[in-house]
DNA sequence: CTGAAAGCGCTTACAG
DNA sequence: CTGAAAGCGCTTACAG
């Protein structure tokens, strides 16, 4: 509401040179006089002069802009994941556009839409299943894979985090009817955690029989969570322990089983794969997966910007996070303090 | 990484008109024959074209690009009031571009240049200190006020919110001896906080010797929280309830109080500004206020679109969300259900 | 070292 | 209804 922008041209006038030398000197180009590009620096900043990026990326052919892809921003995995990411790229010298897709592929289509409109250089997604084909700038996947396509994708390691729960369940606690509480087996890690749990249980030798696996509705919500466990509650044989896939999963589970007149751990134990921000303060003490989204968006904003550097034509590269257990109370365990195993993939 | 993106120009040949054409035909201006329109929208959906943005901005002189900075995205309040934002405003046609500044002034005026320099259409901003003059375009602060500046203000009724709380503890449960652990009055919550506390406590004749109010470090983390209480647990005479600026340091509170041994609410009382996301699942149940971050966002939004589409010079104005208390356990009360006091602004 | 000129991909008066 | 042309604010060869 202040000043209008001044424009190069303007300031250029202001110190008597050419608009073309005041870009040079403003841009550092070695090729101008010392006393010059003084000068022009001067009437730019005596003038609050911002160069305008949408022209400098036109002609340039380069916007500095990377397109962020996530379900949720207010999600605090995906909104960590973010700024993470945000860092590294800023220290680029690139700037992010974020957008929401509330988990649907037709929005997330046009989210890729407007993010090419807005002539990104690259990009970083956490799909929720719109894609089919590689976008035409380079792109990294996260959280939700695309095997094959992009340049990388990055995950934690839901298989291996699974087994490490079923793991301490079973072979520490001597659980024997464990559940799965999860999402549907739509995208990377609603597949991946469901067969991770059937792999743990089939290895070591634990019937799974089919009441025992529950999903929720997709939205990875506490009140799905709450739902779905409610099922679980009214088989006519309970189960001893319960896997969450998720933090809000596992917080919706105790919410039922609290409802139920059920104690937690006494009465059945609750484990989940994510662990809540305030994991600590829940009662009880939840035992779960800690988990590092600020590492996982640190690596692939790193892949993203590799691929924007050398442009390398190589095949789609997977890279996975270790998990790490935290044991706290919800498994049955006293330990006040946290034990850490950690899991690689 | 698949096919270039093809330009206005090359859709034009394929349907056989000039760029001039194409352009109308493809934004729906009227004076286009209609098999022409039919022919241009069949060759840029064939040809997978889409509008390069920076192109039509720099023409037009609009960007359809909103600015918004927040002190942390990863923040559960700023993101989800930030997604709140992004609705109203991606209805309207906008897309935003989501700055972070760490709290710190001069990220911030950093991150203001760089919106500026993006051309935004306006700005929604939660200052941390770094603005000292309305930005050249529309600007709505929020959380953050800075009184004259920008087309609207929009905050919690934050006096009001510590005039309910403390009402609570002082009113209803009877405390006397009621601490503060807030942030320090650097910004907007901190200032009219304490100073709501102030007032709550002068407006009941409660007394208030300083080392009844301790501020933490102004990250608003639950470690400094942690840190903030322990002073208060050291007095010769500890308060009987606390009052938290937030539910970050309320959580920070609730550790140190239990790592001193003590029982919430049996020996001391906490209650919260803020509620946090799992408030029902926080041992012991938090009583605090809740609060509609969603609402924020849409309000302030709506605001910004009210400046953008009239323009209109009108002075500053500053709204206030009400809020309300939730009364769970920590306060002292024994209903397992949440009763609500509403607190206009 | 500096200026004049072309051009990035569009939109939009101006003629016809 | 359509085409030719100007121009948004820059960067960058090309001359000098």
């Amino acid at each position: 509401m202040t000043k209008a922008k001044p424009t190069i041209v303007e300031v250029a006038a202001d110190a008597g040179v050419s608009l073309g030398t005041a870009s040079r000197a403003l841009s550092g180009h070695p090729a101008v006089r010392d006393d010059t590009r003084k000068r022009v620096q001067a009437s730019a900043r005596r003038m609050g002069y911002v160069p305008n990026r949408m022209a400098r990326s036109l002609r340039s052919g380069s916007s500095m802009l990377i397109g962020v892809i996530v379900p949720d921003i207010a999600h605090g995995f995906y909104g960590r994941a973010t700024k993470a990411m945000q860092d590294v790229l800023e220290d680029a010298g690139y700037q992010i556009l974020v957008m929401n897709t509330e988990r649907q592929p037709e929005r997330e289509r046009a989210a890729l839409q407007s993010l090419l409109a807005h002539d990104v250089a690259g990009i970083l997604m956490a799909s929720s299943g719109g894609v089919s084909e590689a976008p035409s700038v380079p792109t990294v996947f996260f959280d939700s894979l695309e095997p094959g396509l992009g340049y990388a994708n990055v995950a934690q390691a839901n298989k291996e985090g699974i087994d490490v729960l079923v793991g301490h369940l079973a072979d520490f606690h001597d659980y024997r009817r464990i559940a799965y509480l999860g999402a549907p087996p739509a995208l990377t890690s609603g597949i991946e955690r469901l067969e991770g749990y059937r792999d743990a249980m089939g290895r070591r030798a634990l019937p799974v029989p089919p009441e025992l696996i529950v999903l929720s509705d997709g939205t990875w919500s506490p009140e799905s969570g709450t739902s779905a466990m409610r099922d679980l509650l009214e088989l006519a044989e309970p189960p001893e322990a319960v896997v969450a896939a998720s933090d809000t999963l596992a917080l919706g589970a105790i919410q039922a089983a609290r409802d139920h007149g059920l104690r937690v751990p006494d009465d059945l134990a609750i484990v989940s794969f994510d662990d809540p921000f305030f994991g600590a303060f829940i009662e009880p003490q939840l035992t779960a997966l800690m988990r590092d989204e600020r590492e996982l968006g640190r690596i692939a904003a790193r892949q993203l910007l590799d691929a924007l550097r050398h442009g390398a034509q190589r095949p789609s590269v997977e890279i996975r996070l270790p998990v790490e257990l935290t044991i706290r109370r919800s498994c049955g365990c006293n330990s006040p303090g946290s034990t850490r195993i950690a899991a690689q993939a």
